[in-house]
DNA sequence: GTGCCTACCTAACGTTTGTTAGGTTGGCGG
DNA sequence: CCGCCAACCTAACAAACGTTAGGTAGGCAC
């Protein structure tokens, strides 16, 4: 059920979804929803916090595996690619989180910004990490040129096209690092 | 009245906004709009259309004014210039595509494609020339990537902030170009 | 002054929305 | 076998939506 409200989120916003359309979807009556969740904001609630929950999880798994790792441009990658996969390889939480957050009135986001504050600081945790001679005033925009390239390949990106996320994610660090000119040296990657 | 159904596309996307809402910004009924426009999705399709057309029009002034430019680099500049001023100094109409395109339904979508088509055959030709080196096969991916980091700008920039449209501009120029770590060296232009 | 057109209004329509109250079902614990 | 509780249903509610029909006010043309 909050499987069927996430790919209803990401189709077509919050106001346009509807309870009885995710009822529908799962087989179910659409008052038949008030006996797990209060109200329509509560279910979304959920949603967008998972959305965030398979983000962080991801980029924790990352951290823990790439400890050791020497090459700092091999981490970033890695957490690029983390982030791909949870838009695009964990169900429709992470895809609807970023696609229809600002579509969710007021009060719900409020809820949920903590939550992706958390986020954030462990990426500029991160960045800081990777690029240490970056002014610290520009770490923040740098994040989000980053965050930009990656959650705007929602609206293009086909998993089942010719580039696979492992080549998606190559891409993105190396223009995010080096570049657009660095891109044509990383064509034969993958 | 345009302008304020572009304001309120913005704050709450497609569904959530009104015409009773939209009515009562500019002081009149929900009736009376239908003596201006045939149907709530007409009225939208004509503020996206403007949207671009904003985009367009100030693409097409950076073409002709950068006509006998030697560095390419300056001319996209000038070109990211013209679309963030788009963004942010135009009106709502650009911010409005850019944030609410996807809340619309499908067939107001399908109409305004064409006209999105166009602009972006204009940024394809533009890095054509801007990075003749670069793989033709990787130059959609790079607009993108591009497309991803000035338009995700709404999200977070402040005019009125420390940080000017023009230093904007630029910082996502070189980083485009030449990667985060080229960042630094720009901390002084504006 | 008469006619007409534009711009607005009022008042309602049918539909859909989130939400609620009360009833039904099936399975598990004792 | 009895009681219970979670999971679902039906049926309706008030509110809000896009939309429409018909009416009104004011200004310009002649």
């Amino acid at each position: 059920m909050l499987d069927a409200a996430a790919e209803r989120l990401v189709a077509q916003g919050y106001t346009a979804t509807t309870l009885r359309e995710i009822a529908a979807d799962i087989g179910i009556k659409a008052g038949s929803i008030y006996h797990h969740f209060e109200s329509k904001e509560d279910l979304f609630i959920e949603v967008f916090s998972r959305g965030i929950e398979v983000m962080v999880d991801a980029f924790v798994d990352v951290d823990t595996a790439m400890n050791g790792c020497d090459r700092e441009s091999d981490r970033l990658e890695a957490h690029v690619r983390a982030h791909l996969g949870a838009l695009f390889e964990h169900g429709s939480f992470t895809a609807a989180h970023v696609t229809a957050f600002f579509t969710a009135p007021e009060e719900l986001r409020s809820a949920i910004v903590p939550l992706r504050d958390d986020y954030e600081h462990r990426w500029n945790a991160l960045l800081a990490d990777v690029l240490p001679e970056l002014d610290s005033a520009r770490l923040p925009i740098a994040r989000l040129f980053l965050f930009g390239a990656m959650n705007t390949t929602i609206e293009w990106f086909d998993l089942s096209g010719d580039l696979s996320l492992d080549g998606l994610a190559n891409l993105i660090t190396v223009q995010f690092l080096e570049g657009v000119d660095a891109l044509n040296l990383q064509r034969s990657t993958r």
